[in-house]
DNA sequence: CTGAAAGCGCTAACAG
DNA sequence: CTGTTAGCGCTTTCAG
């Protein structure tokens, strides 16, 4: 790399003192107007750029948050990064995200490459494995500001920003019950992950409110993943009684059951009417379109931004919970009577 | 934040200096056995983490290298950015994501944001508004690594990974042509974009090459996105004569002109056969299933990692170029004449 | 109005 | 085997 300018340089062609010239660079009032110029003139000229690990050193802060996603690639992660991002940049900060990979082991490096890099908050959304906390402890113990999102931990101190995933996944049942489904089932991620048990509790909450009667082996819990998925729906297909409805708590969980169930030669919605959950954009590109339920991702994550820096600034705000509202957007796959006054491709109900 | 263990506090609880520390915590030869194990276990206890800052200031790098795409949502840049990172943390650095959003001035300051943390080399995928290359020239001044992946600028003296673009849109032709389309339309980006205008030459040789005229108001330069292709592909079915066949150069314009088609109440592929680029996984999802050209992105963010820190380590190795092997997957929307051997949903032709 | 000096956390000569 | 010193680039007292 080429030699940076740095104050020294710039000091040393003007024939003043490093400080006077960091002074001049700063606006301070008391120093003189000609100096001011020469000083800002030369900075431009040789490009000068304050140096930011100086900087940071020095205020003990690395201006860097740190994100921890499953995947990058899953469009609620872009898009709540997008949204962290926004929120950061505009307070002057950076990001560094790092992917898990739905790995515990993954997730647990990804935390101690964060702390090492001296990130001055850390939000996270889980890994599917993750079913141990202890690297999360670690953060809190160092006062590092740490916000969850999405799938997130209720027994930490520590923020969280999500969706009433109960309301949703009851919502989902309802309509679900109001297209004629009595035999619904549940396709789910792993059964510690907080946020698909409260799926499911809406879920069954639905089911009994509507009447309808749960059937134990309709209710799978699984890794996510789109073959998965479809393995799981597969053996669901073969027994009896067979489901006339699903509800599954991601897009990729719904897709994949979609699969097996054209493969089986099922219609949908007709003979099984599908809710997915994320609203993911590939719901309107599928064939039948997919209904989802919607929960704003790039809000989530300002929102999660918003609350990271928040703490950073006050460590009384420490633990804040946030709910943000869903909206279920109905589309093909589950509307067996098709409205015919409906003019687009989808209705939506907040 | 907690006050973070430091070479001074060990120091000053063992009743050393501060030197002895920092050797006993690196393995130095010549410290005793005995001081080595009373460090050790005190920065155990305290959970010392030497400071990354302090490390950079003093090694005059941030050991970050930066990214710049135009959107991590699509799948091709997470999948790159995946290999990217795989390969530049097994080497000790950090990486620094930024979203250019397809915009020329937030690409600008993407690469103002990157320089000025420090980055030590920085990779970058074109934004499609981005016809100034001023920004990257900057970049070079100031002898920061830099290099281009999938949407690269050829005249700069920077390395370059990508694919042969245009024996890719070749063999999308050849098979068109082979499907018996005649009258082949072309979705391409930008006219400046250097990727998409090989695109657009191999199209062009394709077309000679099987004897077909090249139609100039079949041929759409475009901003990328969905629904501007949409649009567009509804003006090309209005004119005489109509398309039989279309390559896209992304996936996303060919999803966008599916939509159109089927609007329009074509068949895919029986009226107009379809072949996108990229082989986003959704390709799969469609339908009918989308054909398109792979082009392996997790390897093409490693080579372009690992052609970064080869320029870190070595000035000389400025300007290198790599060309990736792509392939055509065939799939539904293409294949007019369904081929009654093949068992799956998708042949491969490398 | 400007300069000198200390210090952020760490490493690497240079001395013992 | 261990301590002292200087210095990475910058800000910030404290002295002029």
């Amino acid at each position: 790399m080429s030699e940076m300018a740095t104050l020294k340089t710039l000091a040393q062609q003007l024939g003043v003192s490093i400080s006077t010239v960091s002074r001049a660079l700063k606006n301070h009032p008391r120093i003189g107007l000609k100096t001011k110029k020469s000083v800002w003139e030369l900075a431009k000229k040789m490009d000068y750029q304050p140096n930011r690990m100086a900087l940071n050193l020095l205020g003990k802060r690395s201006n860097t948050i740190g994100i921890i996603v499953p995947k990058i690639g899953y469009n609620i992660y872009s898009m709540a990064i997008t949204g962290i991002e926004d929120v950061a940049i505009e307070a002057g900060f950076n990001i560094m995200i790092c992917q898990s990979n739905e790995s515990l082991t993954r997730e647990i490096s990804n935390v101690h490459d964060l702390l090492a890099s001296q990130a001055d908050g850390i939000i996270v959304s889980l890994a599917a494995e993750t079913n141990n906390y202890e690297h999360f402890v670690k953060i809190l113990q160092k006062e590092v500001p740490l916000v969850f999102f999405n799938r997130v931990i209720k027994n930490l101190p520590s923020s969280r920003v999500y969706v009433d995933n109960y309301q949703a996944a009851r919502s989902a049942v309802d309509h679900l019950a109001q297209q004629g489904c009595r035999k619904i089932a549940f396709l789910g991620g792993p059964d510690f992950l907080y946020i698909s048990n409260e799926r499911f509790l809406g879920f069954r909450e639905g089911l009994f409110a509507n009447d309808i009667e749960m059937c134990h082996d309709m209710v799978v819990h699984m890794e996510f993943g789109q073959e998965t998925a479809k393995q799981r729906m597969q053996v669901l297909l073969q027994n009896t009684p067979r489901p006339d409805g699903l509800f599954a708590v991601s897009d990729t969980l719904a897709i994949g059951a979609m699969l097996a169930i054209k493969e089986f030669g099922m219609k949908i919605p007709d003979d099984i009417a599908v809710v997915g959950f994320n609203n993911d954009p590939v719901c309107q590109l599928l064939s039948p379109t997919l209904s989802s339920i919607d929960q704003n991702p790039y809000a989530m994550g300002r929102m999660a931004a918003i609350l990271c820096l928040k703490q950073l600034d006050n460590l009384q705000e420490r633990e804040n919970e946030i709910n943000l509202p869903t909206k279920l957007v109905v589309r093909e796959s589950s509307e067996k009577f098709r409205s015919t006054s409906s003019p687009s491709d989808s209705r939506s109900v907040w």
